[in-house]
RNA sequence: GCGGGCGUAGCUCAGUUGGUUAGAGCGCUGGAUUGUGGCUCCAGAGGUCGGUGGUUCAAAUCCACCCGCUCGUACCA
């Protein structure tokens, strides 16, 4: 055999899937988002409180099922003492705890929010990773339904704070209870472990995707079949029990339903008409009305705030009303492709979840936002990002004897003083060029030049590294480039400070213009 | 989870019916040029052809399984 010769395996580097690295643009934009979304929650009089990622695993959710292994879709792991925790996969768990555990400090009813990173162990997609930030308020300790008109309120403001004008998101509303009801007239099988309800409920929450036919098609007993020859199976209702929930959310009604003129009203007036009959309890329809008064004695129009009979959330732990914050605009993806984007942002009325732990009844109601998935948005639609961070000033090395090291540091410490981002070269100064190609290549907008010449003489060559750049297309030979050292002037030591703020200020204002 | 498509250099891709040493462009490094980015020219580095096993005299190419990416679907606290 021949020896083939052995090159030692390298590491490959990798990173696991559905996670991602952040770039400095992707980092501040989040900042800048989540400080717009704070701001709101500040105003509203929210405040405040950070709980760990880590979690005992029993703690998270009632969603654990009796296996050795903790729930698939949750990252776990198991403490020294073989107690199971879990990486936290919403923040809303994590505050009924945290409320559950403080019962007796924390003055209810109690406002607060939070941002912070969640886990979820499932199959990633495009903008779906397992790792991403969500922004969520919450009031605990709340009954009554002025929490949930204000919770959707304050998520219409937060939009708008984020420079989503009004028409292109809104807020959608609708009430477990009512679906609950539907059912109920329905006669949805119950004998069943709420099986046939499941089906149900995920069948309608496809409305959005799938329209009145396909949603019918996934209610009735044959179910629905999709372009790839995909077979999901139906509900198995038949087409009296379909009929029914349908003219009951009003998708049989051209004038009623999310797809319509927006008529919100004709939505609960027709959703009270088709209950009443069916002796079921309409406290849900009265809910819903409650909160339209609120919003719109507030000013808040169903532009803003609409009623949805589609919208069903999380189908474990929500208990009364329920809402959503869909974008309306078209977001076009970085393959050029047209994306549905659909819900940045969603919450409604837990008010099982503290009781959990404590025994006693503690209604509350929140909602939660995807940072992440809203800041893609946001960026397509040219929200964010706006003013990019201008790269720092490079103050080039000429000579690396301590004393001429020592002046470089002098100019770009007087640079920092003055609120110029600013620094010096770190790498191999014994090429000059490639000083200049870093300078290039990140971005600086400004390159100081101090060699012993101008040392001893008390002056620096200031590079203006964009007009630099735009005079040198017209030179052609090399030669004649590094002679005409474009974009290049010279300036007293002393005048170093106001003449970059002065060259700075003035790129800015190329900026501004181009930009226009 | 289920079904389709794809996987060749850092990136985008070519590679004939299975046939010698797997190529290009871009990028990267060095040089022309010890104090000037761009342009141009020269040179160089960089590959377990996603992995494993099989068929064959011979596999990047054919087959099986696995992994990864991707599209649809299911699930989604």
């Amino acid at each position: 055999m021949s020896e083939k010769k052995k090159k030692p395996q390298k590491l490959k580097a990798r990173l696991p899937r559905g996670f991602v690295d952040r770039s400095p643009a992707d980092i501040r934009a989040t900042d800048e988002m989540v400080a717009n979304i704070k701001s709101v929650y500040e105003r509203y009089g929210f405040d405040p409180v950070e709980t760990p990622i880590f979690e005992y695993t029993d703690c998270l959710g009632k969603f654990l099922p009796d296996q050795d292994r903790p729930n698939e879709g949750v990252f776990s792991v198991q403490d020294d003492d073989e107690q199971w925790m879990s990486l936290r996969y919403d923040l809303t768990a994590p505050l009924a705890r945290h409320v559950a555990e403080n019962v007796n400090t924390i003055q209810l009813p109690y406002r607060t929010y939070r941002a912070g990173w969640v886990f979820r162990n499932e199959k990633p997609g495009p903008g779906r990773f397992r790792q991403f930030m969500q922004f969520d308020a919450d009031t605990v300790g709340a009954p009554g339904v002025q929490a949930d008109a204000e919770m959707c309120m304050m998520m219409a403001d937060t939009m708008e704070a984020l420079g989503i004008k009004r028409g292109d998101y809104v807020i959608r509303v609708n009430n477990r209870k009512v679906l609950d009801a539907i059912l109920l007239a329905a006669k949805i099988r119950t004998d069943d472990d709420g099986a046939q309800k499941l089906a149900v409920l995920r069948s309608l929450d496809k409305y959005d995707k799938f329209g009145v036919d396909g949603v019918g098609q996934l209610l009735s007993v044959k179910g629905r079949t999709d372009e790839s020859g995909d077979h999901t199976k139906g509900a198995g209702l038949s087409d009296d029990q379909i009929d029914l929930i349908m003219s009951a959310a009003g998708w049989n009604d051209p004038t009623s339903g999310p797809k319509s003129e927006l008529s919100d009203g004709l939505t609960l007036q027709n959703l009270e008409e088709e209950l009443e009959g069916h002796s079921v309890s309409l406290d849900g329809v009265h809910e819903l009305s409650a909160i339209r008064n609120l919003v719109r004695a507030a000013g808040y129009d169903q532009d803003r705030i609409l009623f949805d009979p589609s919208v069903i959330r999380g189908l474990e732990y929500y208990t009364g009303p329920v809402y959503e914050a869909e974008l309306l605009f078209d977001v076009t993806n970085e393959k050029g492709e047209t994306v549905q984007f659909g819900s940045v942002g969603g919450g409604g009325r837990y008010d099982g979840l503290v009781k959990r732990f404590t025994g006693q009844d503690v209604p509350a109601t929140g909602f939660s936002i995807g940072v992440s998935r809203l800041m893609t948005a946001l960026k397509n639609l040219g929200k964010l990002g706006q003013d990019a961070v201008v790269a720092p000033v490079l103050v080039t090395v000429m000579d690396g004897d301590t004393e001429a090291l020592g002046k470089y540091q002098q100019i770009v410490q007087s640079l920092r003083a003055a609120g110029i981002r600013a620094e010096m070269y770190q790498g191999n100064w014994k090429k000059f060029g490639n000083q200049l190609k870093y300078a290039d290549r990140r971005g600086s907008p400004i390159a100081i030049i101090q060699g012993s010449d101008e040392r001893a003489a008390g002056k620096v060559q200031i590079k203006d590294m964009i007009e630099g750049r735009k005079q040198a297309e017209a030179i052609a030979s090399n030669e004649e480039y590094r002679e005409a050292r474009p974009g290049q002037f010279e300036i007293a030591e002393t005048e170093i400070v106001p003449e970059i703020l002065k060259l700075l200020a003035s790129q800015a204002e190329d900026r501004a213009l181009d930009g226009q």
